[in-house]
DNA sequence: GATGAATGAGGGTTCATTCAT
DNA sequence: TATGAATGAACCCTCATTCAT
């Protein structure tokens, strides 16, 4: 009789073995016969639960997509008022699970790879979107219309920046140093609000 | 006698045939008999002039590295104050040779790659760091020492991020956008110097 | 489940495709692709039971040393005696199934990678030490100490030189040449043993 | 105006650097390309002096079998009597100039390829057959035309034996043991004869 | 005479994928 | 449900050979 209930557990190893294999060894080292070695399984399961390899490599981008946003949107939760949401997103896109040299490294390998993968493509064109959406909702409050797209892009922009050097860099860079770069970049943006708010009351 | 001086050609010829595969076909399409087709070449030329396929990759990058690093010493020649120093910087960053959807995907593949080759990581680190020495050394007369490196590496971690929001989002990002977010943020963090200057000059 | 116990059908299908390839074209063109469709397998099934052709190669050349070891212990366990045992190396190292053209003609190929390659030249120690070792043991009670290794080394290197002979010479060598050369040999060396006991008897 | 007079020059550079690239990588590794930059010639140097490689490897073993008659030769003219004549032969092929690891390893390579080169079998055979015609002519006087032939084998086969293990044994074969091995056993087929000569004069 | 650039077939090897068990 | 044996295309690379110079 058959193992009932057996997709999503292989499923989840399947992943967490992509995952793993392509941090220690890069994408065209992240072979179908490693991935399932490390899964503790044969080659023929990865096709039992998966298509191709390409399902399993965009079910894997999609698992740590959803890994962020559950971290963005937790934090969200738990938010008081606008500065607050900002930094929820923030903090949620340097999550110390998320932010780390093996992280970004898997994350990097699939920017890699997506210009030559539409499927790959768009889950990153949903990522990337949804942290602007986000932002422009936390902002919108505080700051002024005509710079509020700027001001999204600019954060979302220092973000993304920040963990291609985390993965690029040969020490990384520090979780701390990341988030005092961008709540300095909020902190300017919001003081210039505050000057131009006082100039515009001086006029009047 | 045979055809003589043909190296620098067919290396070049190579190297850009490398890009040129690299940006259509991503990076793990990136054959050497595709290179070499596209060169309008046997595959063994390949090998003629390159001892295997890590070193034609390693030029390249090298060559795209030379690109950027001409593309920004050219407009720091040009560039009066330190004002302009910093915009040379930025500009050379967004050179319009450099900066477009099909130059960006190559970086971001060896980008990809970089974490599981030490050839290429090396590479990607004299990059970075020239980039953050230029910064420094144009900022230093206009921000003050304890926000040097901030600011550094502020504007640096934005051109990383733009360049990877251009190979990564659909409709890439224009040159318009890029450069009005970079030069908008130096302008903040000038803003900021010279309030705080008032400010003090206020206290005194 | 899948076929199983394919391993040993499979190594011993590939060895013997390996002797026969190398008999028939020898040893640079016992190319992997020839020896697998030898075996009436695809040139994968080499590197899945094998790490490489190096490993097919030495796995080969160390069947070919247990099959010269089998003939060389059958006979001696069927040997009385001193003499017998010494005749009974001798006809094993040339035995009908091994001392053929062909057999011949793929030791003589190996002997001549041996010198480029450690792993095999390592096999070829053991097989000529073996040699020396078992002339040595059955020579002892029937052959003066101080003629023993001498002679030994007479016996083996005879059975070297027939072997070379009988893969370079166009009509080869005839087993029966062979026995009665290396058993001349033998009765010279007892001829002379006992001349020379008879002359020490007649001096005492 | 050309050069004249460089093809033998050439042709023996080549056929010097043809055994030492055998010598020192082995058969497989002696590609036109290292024999010729070991000649300090171009690839194309090859070509214009052989009509192609298989050419160069036939004049090369040539040049290794008149090398070898040389010895043999220079030795028979300073020979007096039969018995000296034998040792010239054994002698010559086993001078210092030739019976060397390296200088045994270059011929075990040709040896190795023989089986499956009609035109290098051929230079072995009447390498072998002039061994042969040799020791018959030398023997004839000193040894009953019932063992002649037999005897001739003996030490041509020993001689051969030892070429074989002088290339394929760790530390090779001395010179002397090499000499004490050959010239023991004409001592005893010699002595034989006289045993045998002494019965029959007893019985008469 | 000599060069070395160029070719392209063929080498060993890896890989995603299929399928009988 | 799971296995791992098997396939064969495609990979990078090497090589003898040719040929314009």
């Amino acid at each position: 009789m058959p193992k009932l209930g057996m997709e999503p557990i292989r499923r989840r190893q399947l992943i967490d073995a992509t995952i793993a294999a392509i941090e220690e060894n890069g994408f065209s080292e992240a072979t179908v016969s490693r991935i399932s070695a490390r899964a503790g399984v044969s080659t023929g399961v990865v096709h039992h639960y998966f298509r191709n390899k390409d399902d399993l490599l965009e079910a894997t981008l999609r698992d740590l997509a959803n890994t962020l946003r559950r971290e963005v949107v937790e934090r969200l939760n738990r938010a008081r008022g606008p500065r607050e949401r900002v930094e929820a997103i923030i903090d949620g896109n340097l999550a110390p699970g998320l932010f780390t040299r093996a992280g970004v490294t898997a994350w990097l390998a699939f920017w890699g790879e997506a210009p030559n993968s539409p499927r790959l493509a768009r889950i990153q064109d949903i990522i990337i979107r949804r942290l602007h959406g986000n932002l422009i909702h936390a902002l919108r409050p505080i700051v002024a219309p005509e710079r509020l797209a700027l001001t999204a892009d600019g954060i979302g922009t220092l973000l993304d920046g920040l963990w291609l050097r985390a993965a690029l860099t040969r020490g990384g860079v520090t979780l701390d140093d990341a988030r005092r770069l961008t709540h300095d970049y909020l902190e300017l943006c919001l003081a210039a609000e505050r000057g131009k708010a006082n100039a515009d009351r001086e006029i009047a």
